[in-house]
DNA sequence: TTGAAAGCGCTAACAT
DNA sequence: ATGTTAGCGCTTTCAA
């Protein structure tokens, strides 16, 4: 049975007020009486009651982090990143895995009773896109990460993505790479990180004169090492010539390695490979994965802040005192390695 | 404004009694008031207050996973598996990163205020040991995992450690290899994943009468691909002959993996390597790596299992009703790929 | 500087 | 079958 705040105060002798008083460094407290309530709450090992607190303040000190699942490493490193932020803000984090862009299951989550313990949420969809905009309008603080959704009615932080694919497609281009295939298309796709990096590549050919050539274009839904592998493998058996690989995640990139590798292709001597997540794992593979580091601590940092502000109400709902949702972009940083050495 | 049960009971005609009786799906309900009272909620958009529950119920539906970093793979893996498990049985998973082995935050962690509004806590500890046993006799359940602490106060989930080193080595042994070189001894460790794989190992040899080499066992401290790679580099410095690597985790034996291959060596070829873990990675490293799966998924399942069951009650706090802690212990599985082929 | 007391929204014992 | 009511532990006016 733990200790309560009248416990503390029966046995110091005053009343509750007084204990919450010092709970709280309120500043009008007497220094016996502080002494006092101090060697109470040591003797009782009394620990205030975070429900209750939260119950009363309408206030719980978590946030939800929603994402598809932790065994994709970008997400486990982005979970990483925001629980660290979180840490800074005296925030705990619940995470909720919504699977592999598994739209229902995504917008179930929005309106989920887990979440009631939760101030507010950073969500990370994969599988709800442009037509779902409005779902995000909650009656909580959301922040939205991703390329799924742009415009919606909450706050949203992203990452330069066609800046970046075009940054990582001229690397390629200014070492003299001329066919490059791109593993990651989802076709049809109205909206998504494959769409936009897809863009920054085409832009990037398009500024060097380069033709575009439709055959070099990989499809792959998941974003596995496996898928990566297998596009990998698919254009090697149709013989469409080519001299280097963007693979629009570092996985992707990495089971291109591996398939590339296995086919005796040379690398980057016969051809170059570049990966997009800026991955802890890239550091480590033979060779070295040139990436770009689409500011993943930033993400996080941002996401982070901006929930605060809006639970805090520092900055009001959007839409709802004329601060209205924004948009964040991070910084991005392109990772040279031995991959695309010339 | 949410709405509560009150606004509901108001709306419907009825006590708040009868709404929280729909709400809880009490048979003893006349279909016309459950019908008027669904209508009501639905109306509404009543969502039950989860603090409030909590706090009259002393229950949150929370469980905490401590653990020491999400950016490791193995503890990424291992959440996941706790969040799906925990979601089975309607738990939502709150997560600690207690950094890499930082011992004061894991003790300061457990008595966290943080932990407050949470049921439970799934405890990984990486810097506690044996003689921090007792300080795992906190007020609430806890189930601990890992091989830092045994014969502690609370329930135990683990893996066969040394079983699973022994068949690992055997592994080896039995493809001909006699100098099997080890990555990441802990110096000093009185209890952990390093000791009890080392001890499986030597065991191993034993049974072979294959003699014991120090010079094989390279210490290192932290377990991250890094790690393993400028162990390899050493030892390949030192000039001591070997024919195969231990690496007593996956990410150790990764990096392994790559210096190895930086040096000319051919694997298995020259030099075979086994890991630990069964990282969802090694089916894509090249080689693919032969590695022991400890079992993370029955890990996961059982400890929740077992928590879920101690916060029900069903077996009362250990040592309370007879119901003692209890040691469980996962089935492992060898996993071979092309890194030992022979 | 400190105390008294009213809830926050819900559950559950008790009453009808 | 449904209603009444007393708290769960805390924060927060309002008084003293």
């Amino acid at each position: 049975m733990p200790a309560t705040l009248h416990d503390v105060a029966a046995l110091a002798n005053v009343s509750i007020k007084t204990v919450s008083n010092v709970v709280h460094d309120y500043k009008h407290v007497r220094p016996d009486t502080r002494e006092r309530v101090l060697a109470a709450i040591k003797e009782l090992g009394y620990r205030p009651n975070i429900t209750a607190r939260g119950l009363r303040s309408g206030r719980t000190g978590v946030i939800g982090l929603a994402l598809p699942e932790l065994s994709l490493s970008y997400f486990a490193e982005l979970a990483d990143s925001v629980i660290r932020a979180a840490e800074k803000r005296s925030l705990v984090v619940l995470i909720e895995q919504t699977g592999g862009g598994d739209r229902e299951r995504e917008i179930e989550m929005l309106s989920s009773p887990r979440l009631q313990l939760t101030d507010g949420l950073i969500f990370s969809p994969l599988g709800m896109g442009m037509a779902d905009r409005e779902l995000l309008d909650v009656p909580y603080p959301l922040v939205l990460l991703g390329e799924r959704i742009f415009g919606g009615p909450t706050d949203h932080v992203t990452m330069r993505n066609v800046d970046a694919a075009r940054a990582a497609t001229r690397h390629l281009l200014e070492r003299g790479r001329r066919r490059i295939a791109v593993i990651g298309g989802h076709e049809g796709e109205d909206m998504g990180s494959a769409t936009l990096r897809l863009r920054g590549y085409r832009e990037a050919l398009a500024e060097a004169g380069v033709p575009f050539d439709e055959r070099l274009i990989l499809p792959a839904r998941e974003w596995h090492r496996h898928d990566g592998a297998r596009a990998m493998r698919d254009l090697l058996a149709a013989g469409t010539p080519f001299d280097a690989v963007f693979g629009l995640n570092d996985t992707l990139a990495l089971g291109a390695l591996r398939a590339l590798q296995e086919a005796g292709v040379r690398i980057p001597g016969d051809v170059a490979v570049i990966g997009f997540d800026g991955l802890d794992e890239t550091q480590y593979s033979l060779p070295t994965l040139t990436t770009v580091d689409p500011g993943r601590d930033e993400i996080a940092a941002t996401a982070v802040r901006v929930l605060a502000e809006r639970i805090e109400g520092r900055r009001g709902a959007p839409g709802n005192d004329g601060a209205g949702p924004r948009e964040y972009l991070a910084d991005f940083r392109l990772i040279e390695r031995e991959s695309t050495a010339s």
